[in-house]
DNA sequence: TGGCTTGATCGGCAATCGACGATAGCCGAT
DNA sequence: ATCGGCTATCGTCGATTGCCGATCAAGCCA
């Protein structure tokens, strides 16, 4: 049994999409993935973006909760929260399948 | 090689990530999902706004295919996409799972 | 037929977003 | 101390979004 509610508010989940729903945002999260190198410089290489869009993503990530800025001063090193993403993804997932499902399972009527 | 593509583009899914990160969208989908019964005013009457705003909502959700909407005329009959909603979720979830995973296995998409 | 109900669309308004350049702060190197 | 690189923040601009009321098109029923 969960030992919780099912799931965070639609405002909280929505906003949290929110913080997904943009290309260079997945981008980042996917470069964050695949090295842990992770300063601001390197992602600016790699994307066609100015260096302060990019750090605004980063801003609208951390403040997500998906990604962990450790600001040492010049060199900030971001780290991807893998935790937070896999619990996003399963906050998610929860919800599309309860959508995604054939029958409205059982009578839990979910009032918003 | 052809496009041996794990999933769709950055752009692709976030703009469908997009049409799910509004809170009233959200319950839209879950109303849909409760009630097979799908006309609009329904929906209307269980959310605090108008007419016209539950129908641009409904246009946003139907635009990103997760909604198929008959407009037989004067009584519209939306329909939850179920299909559609769990290839969104297998999408996002395999996003996910790789960002999520301590190593990235493969590694060997490195785009510049 | 006329009127009623239902929903889509239009036009407008305020708020937010996304992008940029400019600037300021911080640190290591010279 | 000064310089130069790196990043966060500020201010601004255009584009988009979200919301609404008003209006219009299309069926249904008396």
């Amino acid at each position: 049994m969960a030992t919780h509610n099912r799931g965070p508010s639609s405002e909280t989940l929505a906003s949290r999409l929110r913080a997904l729903a943009h290309p260079a945002r997945l981008k980042i999260l996917a470069a964050l993935a695949a090295s842990d190198t992770c300063h601001c410089g390197e992602i600016v290489q790699n994307l066609p973006l100015a260096q302060s869009t990019v750090s605004e993503h980063l801003r609208i990530l951390r403040a997500a909760g998906l990604v962990r800025g450790e600001t040492a001063g010049a060199r900030s090193c971001y780290c991807l929260d893998r935790a937070a993403v896999r619990k996003l993804a399963a906050d998610f997932d929860r919800l599309l399948a309860a959508i995604g499902r054939h029958e409205s399972a059982g009578g839990k009527a979910r009032r918003a």
